[in-house]
DNA sequence: TATTGTTATACTCTATAACTATA
DNA sequence: TATAGTTATAGAGTATAACAATA
């Protein structure tokens, strides 16, 4: 029927776009955004980061960032601390509470994976994990981070 | 670094988001949208369907597919024509043009492939498909329409 | 003069409701 | 009354430009 049907190029991006709405489903259980997701753990993944150079490792613009972390700080989950470096930029720290749902969302990705593979074996699934894992580093992919996040 | 790096969910959204901006890219280059080949080849795999039809089959809304027409419309790659069964409804033809941008946006696919699984020997390529192909399966994910045309 | 964080504005895409003409 | 197509409006999300404080 549809000529694409049977594309890898297509497959790909019609099975990542579920998952990625899975992916969002399970975090929105728990009051996560896909959005606050990257940042907190883009935080976590790399100590005492400023807006400006988490925007840079998430390949967004500074601008986009300051609404994101003012509801994080609404939230209680980061904090906006001066710079003794540098007074004009905030470093952003994680608080416990951050931490926490951090690691509460981190420890469901486990029952994601297995729902996404339902019906392939262990042994699939380890096959299928390394194709992708070769397919993102010949593309140039950043590990852990997500391209919805660049805009376009 | 980041906890989900690995994971098979990740993997999958995040070489996806990747697969699809492609796609979007090489479609831009010969003038067409995403979603514009969406409909055109849905168009193409059943005929004389009418707008509802359509978005019925692309799990997408009818208010949105008005415009969406409009569009192609304009374009001269779809006709709306009255229905002789129901005249409240158009039932959309593909026009020559249409077929033409659509055999020519289908023609680029296999290149894409490639791109995208450069670092792939073919058995590694074929093995990836087949295992992608089980997980959109799996997933009840219908064959040859993207997720991202349903909205949220 | 350049950069960090911020704000404001416009543009795109989508969601919802309501209208018309047919059934 | 129900449905097909249409229109209008509001809401996200993003892009661009400009501003104040600091370098």
């Amino acid at each position: 029927m549809h000529p694409h049907a049977a594309s890898l190029s297509f497959l790909l991006s019609q099975t990542g776009a579920h998952a990625a709405r899975l992916f969002a489903e399970r975090l929105a259980a728990i009051g996560v955004t896909p959005r606050a997701y990257g940042v907190l753990s883009s935080i976590a993944a790399g100590g005492g980061q400023t807006q400006q150079q988490l925007a840079d490792a998430l390949g967004m613009h500074r601008n986009n960032m300051v609404g994101l972390i003012d509801d994080l700080e609404g939230r209680g989950w980061v904090r906006r601390v001066r710079s003794d470096e540098d007074r004009r930029a905030f470093t952003i720290e994680l608080t416990p509470p951050g931490q926490a749902v951090l690691d509460h969302a981190a420890s469901r990705l486990p029952q994601l994976d297995a729902d996404l593979a339902a019906g392939l074996s262990a042994a699939d699934r380890a096959i299928l994990g390394r194709l992708l894992r070769r397919v993102a580093d010949g593309q140039g992919l950043t590990p852990g981070v997500h391209p919805h996040l660049r805009g376009r």
